[in-house]
RNA sequence: GGAGGGGUGGGAGAGUGGCUAAAUCCAGCAGACUGUAAAUCUGCCCGCUUCGGCGUACGAUGGUUCGAAUCCAUCCCCCUCCA
């Protein structure tokens, strides 16, 4: 730990690599999955439980935070990683997400989103620069800068025209936190572009015009299906800085992150895990299963008996089916707990093939257990 | 023995002449979930079905009516109160 934020390719495999990111906050093996804790909380989990799993790094979000209970006042109680008791890195999504996930609720404009709150209806602008003042609060290791999130299919002018508003808001979010950051934080641009390679190609070049210590890749895995993420990404990855992290927002299903890992994606992040748990399906091996189906009401055998993970191990299906039944807490705590074990088994399999060099074994055995195509 | 109330789909419970295969909730079955407005949402849920329908249905039987879960008669069963 060096007191910086920096990045190292240990080795590569094909497009895909496997290194470390180092952050005063403690090293994020790559490829990384970052569980969301949205809220200030991966849902029904502890702290000490998410990082047992393998997690190096969770995510936050800005919009959310800022609304409840409020950036300042979590930056009075010395940051976000004091406040929900989670040491290591946090990155915190811009608000980014929210334009689109939340249409009905906001307005657009060259200076930036204002918002009804979700919660009370009050209404609150959001700039790239205050996001980014909004993140500093936090304390968020890794910062995103505002963008806009389109919906996909979406025609090509505006496309374009989404793309470079975000390409201005990456401008005006990298002044800020120049100003207001402290060091060791890192703040990445997003690359839109829907669809185009055009676009994708010109986000791509004037970001590295920027220069940021990562880069994400935003609006993907919203309706395109798996191929055409897969296309994206690979008109995509090789024009961006092979020195830097690469971090695929939002994605996703294991096979989605198999195959973008393939592809030179170092990070992730997704919601599925988590809720999914909430909602009965336990991702294993051999795909994803529904705990709630009659089915399991009497198999006694444990999601993954060789497992390291408690929630895997310990309690038989029909436990876990029974507790879902009766609307029981533990029922979702447990499968969150399991998901997210086997998420970070995932990434931890696939760094050591990535090692190893190994990768298309791995993979050939992973649609072989799992019956995914991953193209 | 007397007075009153009631029997509707697995359960609860609407419906009091046609728009009712019958609201709604629960249970049951299945599906979805990708930078979290999600412990959420969707579909199915009498039988058969080529998914357009067809056949049986609201305690039982018999009536009235063009038409009944809804009106009438009788019977069976349940509940409350009084003796």
């Amino acid at each position: 730990m060096s007191g910086e934020f920096s990045f190292t390719v240990a080795a590569t495999d094909g497009a895909a690599r496997s290194g470390v990111i180092d952050t005063p906050r403690g090293e994020i093996r790559t490829p990384a999955f970052m569980p969301v804790g949205t809220a200030g909380t991966v849902k029904a989990m502890f702290p000490e439980d998410v990082r047992a799993t393998g997690a190096d790094i969770i995510l936050g979000n800005t919009y959310h935070l800022m609304l409840r209970p409020g950036a300042e006042r979590v930056a009075s109680f010395g940051g976000l990683h004091k406040f929900m008791n989670w040491p290591r890195p946090i990155l915190t999504d811009s608000g980014g997400f929210q334009v689109m996930s939340l249409a009905q609720l906001r307005k657009l404009t060259e200076e930036g989103v204002s918002f009804r709150s979700h919660i009370d209806g009050s209404a609150h602008m959001l700039t790239p620069e205050r996001s980014i003042e909004i993140q500093c609060l936090l304390g968020a290791d890794i910062q995103m800068q505002l963008d806009e999130c389109p919906a996909m299919p979406i025609e090509h002018e505006k496309a374009a025209e989404s793309m470079r508003l975000s390409l201005r808001w990456a401008e005006r979010s990298r002044r800020v936190f120049e100003e207001k950051s402290k060091p060791g934080q890192a703040l990445f641009g997003i690359v839109q572009g829907a669809n185009y390679e055009d676009l994708r190609r010109e986000s791509v070049e004037k970001l590295l015009e920027i220069d940021f210590p990562g880069y994400s890749v935003g609006g993907l895995a919203v309706g395109e299906g798996r191929a055409e993420m897969f296309r994206v990404l690979d008109f995509t990855t090789p024009h961006m800085d092979a020195a830097k992290p690469r971090y695929l927002m939002g994605v996703g299903k294991p096979a989605d992150i198999v195959g973008a890992v393939a592809r030179g994606i170092d990070m992730f992040d997704c919601v599925l895990p988590t809720r999914a748990g909430r909602h009965g399906q336990a991702w294993t091996l051999e795909g994803p299963v529904t705990i709630t189906n009659a089915r399991f009401a009497t198999d006694e055998t444990p999601l993954d008996a060789a497992s390291q993970c408690p929630a895997s191990r310990d309690y038989s299906k029909a436990y876990l089916h029974h507790l879902f039944k009766a609307g029981e807490y533990l029922g979702p705590m447990l499968l969150t707990w399991h998901n997210l074990h086997y998420y970070q088994q995932l990434m931890a399999g696939l760094r050591a093939a990535i090692a190893a060099g190994t990768l298309d074994d791995f993979i050939s055995e992973f649609k072989r257990r799992t019956g995914e195509e991953i193209v």
